[in-house]
DNA sequence: GTAGTTTTTTACCATTTGGTATAAAAATTA
DNA sequence: TAATTTTTATACCAAATGGTAAAAAACTAC
């Protein structure tokens, strides 16, 4: 019997923010203990609710799974495309595109592991995704960063290690924030650490590009 | 009842044959599947002998993995210090040093997967290990950098962040192969493809230093 | 060849864990 | 108040898996 319902009441507006509890839970075990390592009981006990619950919301762990994935990879594509990042020059271009990589390496450290977990396993889940849609999206920015070099705006660079560089050292900070911390001698990192990376990051890849720089270096 | 044994009987040298078989597939195994989701079953059948006998070689799931972290570990810090890449000017030790790190990736690529999946993971086993060995590499080699900003042999960059982006760049050959393999449109990534990005990295690092270069550029 | 040692195989077990089935509160909506 | 949805509790199960115990086989040394 299909019903007519309103679409915000107070169970459907509850049910989606534990859901999202839920993800962030899972999100954070999977992130430590890798797919297999991560148990049911253990994310419904973080998510503070019946393992039985838990399967109310997410039938199988395999679903669970893809959705923790897909949500990261959303986030991603939305702001990872560098024909988005609005700005005249490629330097602006550039800044902007390690500014939001870093942010998500901080907003979403969790998230990024999951990812990075994936991707390091051979990426069984997201093989296909990445093949339908990373890859499409990485040959068009590929294409502007060429026609930079064409142009002259830049110098005659390696446009895909160029990217693959950049993905690293962001992802690094959420990825191998462990290490960072231990060689840091920190707890945490805090604001402040990814800013200085963000900094120094964008100036090495502005330097390596020899981008026509619109202020002067400041050192 | 102790005996007196010659070194090299047949025996003993099978072993040791056999223990790294062992430990080859233990890589290969933990890399793909994580640590939880490796089994031993799993391995012994890579490693082509029976899950007892494996068990009979390395008595629990723990210390096998913990050899296999120490193995590639034993190879980084080998290879792994500044100091120790002889050569006259900053950008002949970085090109040594990129050099080595990259031929880590393309060599160990499955030792590198399972000591990514480890720091991701927090680190759990290898926390102390970091603190007692790696820092006190890392802070020597941050001092040889902040040396050569001092003398004026480099540009002010910020030595920690130089590490990390080494470090992310070179070690996402191997880690996150599958997704570079997606989307340059190969199976498999070949020699020449971590010359290419040895080249390009070196280039990018060298040219982010500032350093005073030997030879005239290339382009 | 034989005793002693090392290696391999066979049989088995206890725990973990993803998931099912079911009933029944509790909360929400109509 | 009746119907629906959400949550918990109980009981359970099959498969996977790390590990034990012990006997058989292979090898070494004398």
């Amino acid at each position: 019997m299909i019903e007519k319902k309103p679409k915000y009441t107070k169970q459907s507006v509850n049910r989606k923010i534990l859901e999202s509890r839920i993800l962030r839970s899972a999100e954070i075990v999977f992130a430590s203990k890798g797919f297999s390592g991560a148990s049911m009981e253990r994310i419904a006990e973080i998510s503070k609710i019946s393992k039985q619950n838990l399967i109310y919301y997410f039938p199988n762990k395999d679903l669970l799974y893809r959705r923790v994935l897909e949500e990261i990879l959303d986030i991603w594509i939305e702001k990872l495309s560098f024909l988005e990042n609005h700005g005249d020059t490629p330097e602006q271009v550039i800044r902007s595109y390690v500014r939001e990589k870093m942010q998500i390496s901080r907003l979403y450290p969790n998230g990024s592991k999951v990812f990075a977990h994936e991707i390091i396993s051979g990426a069984p889940v997201l093989k296909d995704y990445l093949i339908s849609h990373l890859k499409p999206q990485f040959e068009r920015d590929i294409k502007l960063v060429k026609s930079w070099i064409d142009k002259g705006l830049i110098d005659e660079i390696d446009p895909e290690n160029l990217f693959f560089t950049i993905w690293a050292a962001t992802q690094t900070y959420a990825d191998f924030s462990t290490q960072i911390e231990v060689l840091l001698g920190k707890k945490q990192l805090q604001e402040e650490d990814f800013e200085r990376a963000e900094i120094a990051l964008t100036e090495f890849v502005v330097r390596a590009l020899g981008a026509k720089k619109n202020n002067s270096p400041s050192f």
